[in-house]
DNA sequence: AAGCAATGCAACCGCGCAGAC
DNA sequence: CGTCTGCGCGGTTGCATTGCT
């Protein structure tokens, strides 16, 4: 078989999808599994990156609250750049958000250190002026974008995928995952519920979910196609 | 209105660790 | 005990958006 070219950069709807979709069914332990069943073409890192920054149903969106901004300054100042182990004293949030959050803060405090240091030289070289500039105030208001709330153009945010397969629940499609939630410890959030399958009528109508027949047959008839998978149970 | 700089954030990379064999 | 494989972590990059001149 052609070893096909492993997908980068920014992940589609679609990708999205089909990743919330495999994760629910197998779990959100074996990435390189799930990103082979999946045919998504990316690799389980990518998958695992994917699903915990953004895709995870239990997520946080949006700025840090001061109290969780606060938090972040107490353990930084307690364990440094230990982003994971942080991450889990603010639930919701992931290490990647908090080291983004980290590097903005900083960066604005240097910009500002900057800024003084400079009005002080000026305050210094022209002791005539004697005009108490105000330059220190920091320009940290930022108009805040709603953060990640929306996924591409059309506005079709995660919750509206989580959503639609919670809706899909009436449509039972016998499918056990044998994933039953795990948390581990050093994980900040722990793994949905396991969620009924959906049928596979329903998510062919949606426009998100359109694959060729090979891949669907893999869905609905995983036991055939995956030696692992055993009569609705995946084993490993 | 246009161009540029600053900012925010998603995603990738490389390394190290742990478990399986 | 050494090797392999998968995963997690921290650092870094690149791009899109926002703000400023």
């Amino acid at each position: 078989m052609v070893q096909q070219e492993i997908r980068r950069g920014p992940w589609t709807e679609q990708e999205d999808f089909k990743l919330v979709y495999f994760v629910t069914m197998f779990g959100d332990r074996r990435w390189d599994f799930i990103a082979k069943v999946s045919g998504l073409n990316r690799t389980g890192k990518s998958c695992r990156l994917r699903w915990v920054n953004y895709l995870h149903p239990d997520l946080k969106r949006g700025k840090l609250t001061p109290q969780e901004e606060k938090l972040v300054m107490e353990l930084h100042s307690k364990w440094g750049n230990r982003w994971s182990r942080i991450a889990r004293k603010l639930p919701g949030r992931t290490d990647n958000e908090i080291k983004n959050y980290w590097r903005t803060h900083m960066r604005k405090k240097k910009a500002q250190e900057k800024k003084r240091a400079a009005s002080l030289a000026s305050r210094v070289s022209s002791s005539c002026q004697s005009s108490l500039s105000s330059n220190n105030h920091v320009v940290d208001s930022h108009a805040s974008k709603e953060a990640g709330e929306e996924i591409g153009e059309k506005g079709y945010t995660m919750d509206d995928i989580w959503n639609d397969i919670v809706e899909s629940e009436e449509n039972i499609y016998n499918l056990q995952p044998v994933y039953d939630g795990h948390s581990e410890e050093g994980c900040n959030f722990s793994c949905p519920p396991p969620m009924p399958s959906p049928s596979w009528d329903e998510y062919n109508s949606h426009p998100l979910w359109v694959m060729d027949e090979e891949e669907s047959n893999k869905m609905l008839f995983p036991d055939q196609y995956f030696p692992c998978y055993d009569q609705g149970n995946a084993y490993f």
